[in-house]
DNA sequence: TCTGCATGAAAAA
DNA sequence: TTTTCCTGCAGAG
């Protein structure tokens, strides 16, 4: 699921297998071959993720990197040793050769990406200046808090655009957004600047508590113990309040979930717990 | 097995 | 506002 939790986590595995390597690297589709070949051999220098765009730094040759967006579809896959034989439309691969010496991840790896919404290579300025076009992500330590309360507060823009507006919050999607609306009591349509500032503060934090959680787990969870059906192992069914479960009944009051289009994408809510203001 | 929908966002119209 | 990217899943049958 590439809300921003599932990037970091991207990031964060990447920097382990990958970083300080030497990678090959080509585009088994065609439709990268350019960018692959002109980093094709250079030692990969880190990575780093910001809202949903993922950057893989080359610095030894002419300081480039990489910016992939995965979208709806995309999605990487990975592994250790023979990587296998490109299948479909295979638009990156990064192998590193085995490493005898290191500590983790000895073996050769692999790296597939496929269905991204962009991969492309970028100079320092031009990824400044995307990182420069988003808002502050609460999975990353130097956000400003200040910046985003600050636009919540000036925006007649309704609450569950904005959190999707990644100008505004980098990361949230779709998901994390009908939930952490729900867990504040917050009616999608609220306009911003009527959202009572201590609230967006709690709002803000659970974010950073709720996203935090999915990089750890790999998924969104985003219900208390207390509010699922079943006790143990959280099954999917389980895992959230309102997204996706229109007509069922709210988990904690019994009102039927609704669903209704929000600046063309779906957005769901209880309307007890959410009452509109 | 088939069908429709989905976590996103940019470009086209 | 619609189309595109073109994958994976759940639900229907």
């Amino acid at each position: 699921m590439p809300e921003g939790h599932t990037v970091h986590r991207l990031a964060n595995r990447h920097r382990r297998m990958l970083v300080g390597r030497r990678l090959a690297v080509d585009s088994p589709q065609g439709r990268f071959a350019e960018g692959a070949a002109l980093v094709d051999g250079q030692r990969l220098g880190g990575t780093e993720a910001w809202g949903k765009h993922l950057l893989h730094h080359y610095p030894d040759e002419g300081d480039v990197w990489l910016h992939v967006h995965l979208g709806l579809y995309g999605k990487f896959r990975d592994g250790t040793g023979e990587p296998p034989e490109p299948r479909g439309a295979l638009r990156l691969r990064l192998v590193a050769d085995a490493e005898p010496g290191r500590s983790s991840y000895a073996d050769p790896v692999w790296v597939e990406l496929r269905g991204p919404t962009a991969c492309e290579l970028m100079t320092s300025p031009e990824r400044d200046a995307l990182l420069a076009r988003l808002g502050p992500d609460p999975l990353r330590a130097d956000a400003d808090v200040e910046q985003v309360a600050a636009r919540v507060a000036g925006s007649r823009m309704p609450i569950g655009t904005l959190l999707m507006d990644q100008r505004s919050v980098a990361g949230v999607g779709n998901v994390y957004r009908a939930e952490v609306l729900f867990r504040h009591g917050v009616h999608p349509r609220t306009p911003s600047r009527d959202v009572d500032p201590v609230t967006w503060k709690a709002m803000w934090d659970d974010l950073v508590v709720l996203m935090r959680a999915g990089v750890r787990a790999g998924r969104i969870v985003t219900t208390e113990p207390d509010d699922r059906s079943r006790a143990g192992r959280v099954t999917r069914a389980d895992a959230h309040y309102v997204y996706r479960r229109q007509g069922f009944p709210c988990r904690r009051c019994g009102a039927r979930v609704l669903a209704d289009d929000l600046a063309a994408r779906r957005v769901f809510w209880c309307p007890v717990c959410q009452p509109e203001v």
